[in-house]
DNA sequence: TCATTAAGTTTACAATTGTAATCGATAATT
DNA sequence: AATTATCGATTACAATTGTAAACTTAATGA
């Protein structure tokens, strides 16, 4: 199947080693005990999932084991927008944009630094993005 | 586990429906030949699940079914960026758009809707965007 | 009419994911 | 030293997903 992504549930733990590290199991399940409530052990087998995956690394400290990321937070939410992105045509990349900034709220500076980059890419943005799916599996007259 | 998302086999699918519809299975299976080695049988069964999951509606045509989409393109490609984007802090959001921005290419129409939207946006924007995950998962300071 | 197609349905089976109990080793406490 | 509390590791088990064979039924062609 897909090649060692995070899930959501993984997900959760790899905030908080991306917070906090190195971090003890128990310190991890700790931060996650109101907002999952997860037995200890739910916590523990994600974890390991995640070093199997070479997501984190541990490092035994005394008894115990610490872990840290081998990832970094935006190399990680990177991917999962580009296999978001991957899965639709180009031509509704833009119109996606639109929607997220629709519904989600930006700071002033934020938008300031959008339309720099905006304004930056139209020097040599194309008068219109070809499509590059599948026959069939989309409506783009190219 | 999750409620009745499409999976990206079953996003394969859709998007064939969404761009011909009523489309029968066999039809369906002919425009994914090239692009995934699937059986016909196994066309069949991501059919099934979709309908199963309210995403299809089937129509017996004759001795065969015709089948169309109960859920439009954009709401559901909203919903997986939606999906997405709760599982991140909010302060990384704008980030996120920069990133998407710089990767891909937009056309210089779509460019100009961005920019109109983000001027408007900046006249209610915050100065400020406040975190609201839980402690210890994030690492903004509010 | 009888065999062959073709459609959908049922069953299958491994990998991934969500969630957790149990186990074995070690450390801390009494 | 004996007991208990902790760790990580192993095992468990159902739901989802990827992928497909087998089955049933109805239609079509010989």
């Amino acid at each position: 199947m897909q090649e060692n992504q995070i899930s959501p549930s993984e997900w959760e733990i790899m905030r908080v080693v991306w917070t906090n590290h190195p971090i003890s199991s128990r310190e991890i399940n700790d931060i996650l005990k109101e907002k999952k409530e997860w037995k200890l052990t739910t916590t523990k087998t994600l974890i390991g999932r995640l070093v199997k995956k070479g997501m984190l690394s541990t490092e035994k400290q005394g008894r115990k084991f610490e872990y840290s990321p081998l990832v970094t937070e935006k190399e990680s939410i990177d991917e999962s927008i580009d296999d978001l992105l991957d899965q639709m045509c180009n031509t509704k990349v833009g119109r996606s944009i639109e929607t997220i900034l629709e519904k989600r709220t930006l700071s002033k500076t934020e938008l300031e630094q959008l339309s720099e980059l905006i304004k930056k890419k139209k020097e040599t943005a194309p008068n219109k993005i070809y499509c590059t799916c599948t026959p069939g599996q989309c409506g783009c007259v190219v």
